[in-house]
RNA sequence: GCCCCUAUAGCUCAGCGGUAGAGCUACGGACUUUUAAUCCGCAGGUCGCAGGUUCGAUCCCUGCUGGGGGCACCA
């Protein structure tokens, strides 16, 4: 599919000077012009862009006509009013009434229906708010009715001035007294009243937002959530800052790094996998409360819940710990779910409404469980940090749980997603990690064996994480030597000894908490979408 | 990385071992109140690409490429 496009538009764009000589001499007369065609083999392109060809004869005429109707693309047009605006003011004209006022108006043609001396088009604003526009024989007279029919095609931009009036059944339009074309459209406009599929929707997703609702409402949500986000922050005197992308080390998370090359340095640069190392820089230097909402990438598998480049939010904040970090987390979800629903009939409540119609509570104190703790529940047994590998080996044999080289912080997790995360609907957070799945976060305070981590779990999946952030540079780097040790043995998610930022904490950086939370992930949770819809322009092979 | 499904007109999709069909779009015509306007007429396709089987392949087989889904890994 994609490859013939691409020949096709070389075509074109190739032969420009003779398919204007063309279609300029053989306008009147198609059958003449295709069995040209058919002895000219090099001129193959129109067989297969006939409605194309069609449009660049009319952007031709449109530009040598001049001042008939101002060229194809003109400069800008006498605009006076929004379609949105005129709907807001006269929406409710009643049927056959004149308002008496004039506007200027331009909108994508979505729909035609032409008649002899009488022409209706539908014209389409960017938020997909439509106002219909009359063109009659009595008020533009007969050449520039008849150059709105042969000029005017499905999908144009369209400048409309005239008075705003009622038709006789009731729809709001615009009686032009004059028209233009604000830009030509030479592809053709699909087909409005089928959804495209899904691989054209991702690849030209311009079209998905002409055609779709959903699609425009997935990119406002989404704006507004980021809106939200960075308000709620700014409510809790947290400031902003952006972090390299660009890293001469990655760190900050277990996950393979996409490498690229510096020539200015002649070395291997690393896209980054996560901010942390720099905001904690930041931390250090008396950032005391920080955030960073910026891509990371990762080297990893795409499904409908990954995506190799993805928005991700890292905040940090001093005196406090994994649970003021939590009420932090509830509370910037909630202010989302709040500002998703402005303009729904749920405006004013935390509970969001999915794609698929599924409502979903956002709402009141999240659960906080303790991962052993609601295990021991489930599996019916005491299952604590000290609860031999071979015990919980045996559990999960007999659970029929597999687990890839065990150790007991693994068979703790799958343990605890086997019995317990399933049947987690509301949000949770759920708290306490066993040590061996975290080894750069800090010791629990009071429990051996287990560390202040937290995972926030909806809809079946994690949304964010947080902690109480590991301070001891002397701890920090015995974690280093022990990754870069995995990393000699070739675990190529391990990260190396990052010099430049232990030296950042010999510094000293204060007691804080600091959390991650996936700004897809937070938009499914909004939306109930899958990973490439809340994404405007995933990445596409 | 493995398994399954899929690719047909500008768009959305049928279809079948005997070289393709619908709706909308496009093109020609009629129509001064339409709402996906309607009516009449008429075009448009190397059936993803490359091989193979066959008298004959869009259809069956193999490989490749793109897309979707599942498993594994990860946020």
């Amino acid at each position: 599919m994609k490859p013939r496009r691409m020949v096709g538009y070389a075509k074109i764009t190739e032969e420009p000077a003779l398919m204007s000589e063309q279609t300029a001499a053989s306008s009147a007369n198609a059958e003449s012009r295709a069995s040209e065609e058919t002895s000219a083999p090099e001129t193959s392109a129109e067989e297969i862009f006939e409605q194309k060809l069609v449009r660049l004869e009319k952007r031709d005429r449109l530009n040598e006509a001049g001042d008939l109707a101002g060229g194809a693309y003109p400069v800008a047009v006498p605009v006076t009013a929004t379609i949105p605006a005129v709907r807001a003011k006269w929406g409710h004209l009643e049927a056959g009434a004149e308002s008496g006022e004039t506007v200027g108006i331009a909108g994508r043609v979505v729909f035609q229906r032409n008649t002899g001396k009488l022409c209706f088009g539908t014209l389409q604003a960017g938020n997909g708010e439509r106002i219909q526009v009359m063109v009659s024989l009595a008020e533009v007279g007969e050449e520039s009715l008849a150059a709105y029919k042969e000029l005017v095609d499905l999908g144009d931009h369209l400048f409309v001035s005239g008075e705003v009036i009622s038709s006789r059944r009731g729809e709001l339009s615009i009686m032009a007294r004059e028209w233009q074309i604000a830009a030509k459209a030479i592809a053709p406009l699909p087909n409005m009243y089928a959804d495209l599929n899904e691989e054209t929707r991702v690849r030209q997703r311009y079209l998905d937002l002409i055609q779709r609702e959903q699609a425009r409402r997935n990119v406002v949500t989404r704006a507004r959530t980021m809106a939200s986000l960075r308000q709620t922050f700014a409510d809790h005197d947290f400031i902003e800052v952006e972090t390299p992308m660009l890293q001469t080390m990655h760190g900050g998370a277990s996950a393979r790094p996409f490498v690229t090359h510096s020539n200015a340095f002649d070395t291997e640069l690393f896209l980054r996998i996560a901010p942390e190392l720099y905001l904690k820089r930041a931390v250090v230097g008396g950032l005391e409360r920080v955030f960073e909402i910026n891509r990371n990438f990762r080297n990893e598998g795409a499904d409908s819940t990954h995506s190799p480049e993805f928005a991700m939010l890292e905040s940090y904040q001093t005196y406090t710990d994994y649970n003021g970090i939590a009420d932090l987390t509830q509370e910037l979800i909630q202010n989302a779910a709040l500002a998703a629903n402005v303009g729904t009939e749920r405006e004013g409540t935390h509970t969001v409404e999915w794609a698929d119609g599924t409502l979903f509570d956002l709402g009141g104190e999240w659960e906080r469980i303790s991962m052993y703790g609601t295990l021991s529940e489930a599996a019916g047994r005491e299952i604590t940090p000290g609860t031999s590998v071979d015990e919980l080996q045996k559990l999960a044999d007999a659970e029929g749980v597999e687990v890839h080289l065990p150790n007991h912080g693994k068979l703790v997790e799958e343990l605890w997603e086997h019995f317990v995360k399933d049947g987690l609907t509301r949000p949770t957070f759920v708290m306490d990690f066993p040590v061996e799945t975290s080894p750069l976060t800090r010791h629990h305070r009071s429990i051996p064996g287990v560390v202040e981590k937290w995972d926030l779990y909806v809809r079946g999946f994690e949304l964010a994480t947080g902690y109480s952030e590991l301070v001891d540079p002397v701890v920090q780097r015995e974690r280093f030597v022990e990754q870069a040790a995995q990393g000699a043995k070739g675990d190529v998610e391990a990260m190396g000894v990052d010099e430049e930022f232990l030296r950042a904490l010999e510094h000293g950086m204060p007691p804080s908490g600091g959390m991650g939370m996936g700004m897809d992930r937070l938009l499914m949770t909004l939306t109930g979408l899958g990973i490439r819809e809340t994404i405007l322009f995933p990445l596409v092979k």
